[in-house]
DNA sequence: TCTGGGGTCCTAGGACCC
DNA sequence: TCTGGGGTCCTAGGACCC
C-alpha cells in the first residue's frame, strides 16, 4: 500500500505562509523573467489562468484584483524540506518524488490509515502551513489517482463528498470504486498524457474504468509498455518500486530563456559560459564526470520572426568535472552554430555521458594519487575552493574568466544583476576539447 | 513588447557488422 | 536478370512528468 502526499497549489501556498494577506485572493507565482504563470491559487484558477499562461496575456487581471509574484525556489526548496521531513513519519519508507511530492509506503502500518493520514494533513498544516491532500492505493499510480480525487472532491466537488483532502482507494467497496473510477477522465491517470488520451478515446475507451478493464498485452500492443504498465498499476498490481535514494542525473542542464532578444555572439558567450559554470557545479555535487557537452541557441517559436535552431555536443578527450574544461567544450560548440541576424530568445548547455568519478577513475586504473599526474592535483583543489566559496559568499563572488569576459569587460549575468565580479579566475587555455 | 526549466524513458530508423 | 538476414548500437524525436 502507498500513499501519495502532495502540497496543494505550492508556490502560491508557500508565498501565503509569510504573506497571509493574501490568503483568498488570486495569486499566480511567475516563471523566469516573470514569463508566464507556473503555480496558481483556486481563486486564479477561478479567473481562468491557466498553467504555463503567457503573463502578458493574463496581465490585465490585475485590474481584477489577480496578484503575481515571482518566483522564489530558494524559499519553496526550503519549505519542501520541512515538510518532507513531517511526511516521513507517515510509514517506514519514503521517496521524495517532487518539491511538492512525496509517496510512502504504508506496508507494515496498522490501524486506521486514513486517520493517520487526517493527522498527518492537520499537522503539516499546523506547522508548516501548507494545505495538502493524501491519495491512498495498492500501487504508486493508485494513489496518485486518489490524490488526484481527494484534490477534485475537495475544490470542485466532482467526486463524492467524504473522498476530499484523504481519499483511500482500498477502503471502498467494489461498487463505489467502480463507479468512481468510471467518473475520472483517462487523463488524470499518471502517465497518461494529452496524445495518449485523445488516441485512447478515439478508440472507444471512455474513462479510467475502461483503462483498469483492459487486458495488459493489448494494451502493450496498441501503444507501448509504459501503458501496459500503468494499465497492471491500476489493476492493484505494483510495478513501479519506491526509490528510497535519488538516482545519479543521467542529464545535467542549464538552460534559460533571456528577457529580451540576443543577437551577438558576445552576449552568447556570457551566457553560455554561465550555464556551462552552473551545470559543472551540479555535475560535481553529484560526484559525477560528464563526457559530452551539448550547446543549443534557438529563437523564439512564438514569433513570427526568422527562425534558427540549432544545437552541437562537443566530446571531450576525457571525462571531466573541471568548469573551464566544460567552459570551453560550450564555447566552442557555440562558435561553431552560431549565425548572425537571428533574434535569439534562448540558450543552454547540457552535460551527457555521466558517469560516476570515482568509478572512471578506478577503471583507469588510478588511484587518487596518480590520478593527480593527469588532472593536477590544484585544478581538483581549485574548483573545490571555488565551490566553497561560492556557496559561503555567493554564486558569483569567483568564477571562471573567459577571453571575451576579460577582454570587453561585458558580463551577461553581471549586468543583469547589476553587479560587478569581486574576483575573476583567469585559467589558461586548457586543451581537453577534442 | 511579452510564452519556464529540468528531467526520464521508449521507439523507430539508420549505420554497421558478420 | 539477379540483390540475405539477423543482431547491435546509436541517435533523434516524441511523449510524459513536475
Amino acid at each position: 500500500m502507498f500513499a501519495l502526499v502532495d502540497g496543494n497549489n505550492f508556490y502560491a501556498s508557500c508565498e501565503r505562509v509569510f504573506r497571509p494577506s493574501l490568503i483568498g485572493k488570486p495569486l499566480v507565482v511567475l516563471s523566469n523573467n516573470d514569463g508566464c504563470a507556473i503555480a496558481r491559487s483556486e481563486e486564479a484558477k477561478a479567473m481562468g489562468v491557466r498553467m504555463g499562461h503567457p503573463w502578458h496575456e493574463i496581465r490585465h487581471l490585475e485590474r481584477q484584483g489577480l496578484v503575481a509574484l515571482s518566483a522564489n525556489f530558494a524559499l519553496y526548496g526550503d519549505m519542501s524540506d520541512r515538510m518532507m521531513s513531517l511526511i516521513a513519519g507517515l510509514g517506514h519508507t519514503q521517496e521524495v518524488y517532487s518539491i511538492d511530492e512525496s509517496f510512502v509506503d504504508l506496508s507494515g502500518i496498522r490501524g486506521n490509515l486514513q486517520a493517520r493520514a487526517l493527522a498527518l494533513r492537520e499537522r503539516i498544516l499546523q506547522w508548516i502551513g501548507i494545505p495538502t491532500c493524501v491519495g491512498i492505493g495498492e500501487t504508486k499510480t493508485l494513489a496518485k489517482l486518489a490524490n488526484h480525487v481527494a484534490k477534485d472532491a475537495e475544490r470542485k466537488g466532482c467526486y463524492p463528498a467524504h473522498l476530499s483532502q484523504v481519499c483511500n482507494l482500498a477502503s471502498l467497496t467494489p461498487g463505489e470504486r467502480e463507479a468512481l473510477l468510471a467518473s475520472i477522465p483517462l487523463k488524470e491517470v499518471w502517465g497518461i498524457g494529452p496524445r495518449l488520451a485523445q488516441d485512447m478515446q478515439a478508440q472507444g475507451l471512455k474513462t479510467t474504468l475502461d483503462l483498469v478493464r483492459m487486458d495488459p498485452a493489448t494494451a502493450r500492443q496498441r501503444w507501448s509498455v509504459i501503458v501496459e504498465r500503468t494499465v497492471r498499476e491500476l489493476q492493484g498490481v505494483p510495478c513501479i518500486a519506491l526509490e528510497h535514494e535519488p538516482a545519479p542525473k543521467q542529464e545535467i542542464a542549464c538552460t534559460r530563456s533571456f528577457g529580451r532578444p540576443v543577437q551577438g555572439l558576445r552576449d552568447l558567450e556570457e551566457a553560455v559560459s554561465e550555464f556551462a559554470t552552473r551545470a559543472a557545479e551540479k555535475l560535481r555535487r553529484q560526484g559525477s564526470v560528464t563526457g559530452q557537452v551539448l550547446v543549443f541557441v534557438r529563437t523564439s517559436p512564438f514569433r513570427k520572426t526568422a527562425q534558427y535552431s540549432r544545437s552541437m555536443v562537443v566530446p571531450l578527450l576525457r571525462p571531466t568535472d573541471d568548469t573551464a574544461v566544460i567552459v570551453r567544450a560550450g564555447l566552442a560548440g557555440l562558435k561553431a552554430i552560431y549565425q548572425e541576424g537571428f533574434d535569439l530568445t534562448k540558450a543552454g548547455v547540457m552535460l551527457l555521458d555521466l558517469a560516476s568519478k570515482d568509478q572512471v577513475q578506478f577503471e583507469l586504473g588510478l588511484d587518487a594519487h596518480e590520478s593527480d599526474k593527469r588532472q593536477p592535483e590544484a585544478r581538483g583543489r581549485l574548483m573545490q575552493a571555488m565551490d566553497a566559496v561560492n556557496a559561503r559568499w555567493g554564486r558569483h563572488t569567483v568564477r571562471v574568466g573567459t577571453v571575451a569576459a576579460a577582454g570587453s569587460q561585458r558580463d551577461w549575468r553581471m549586468r543583469q544583476e547589476r553587479r560587478t565580479p569581486a574576483y575573476t579566475t583567469c585559467l589558461e587555455d586548457v586543451p581537453e576539447v577534442r
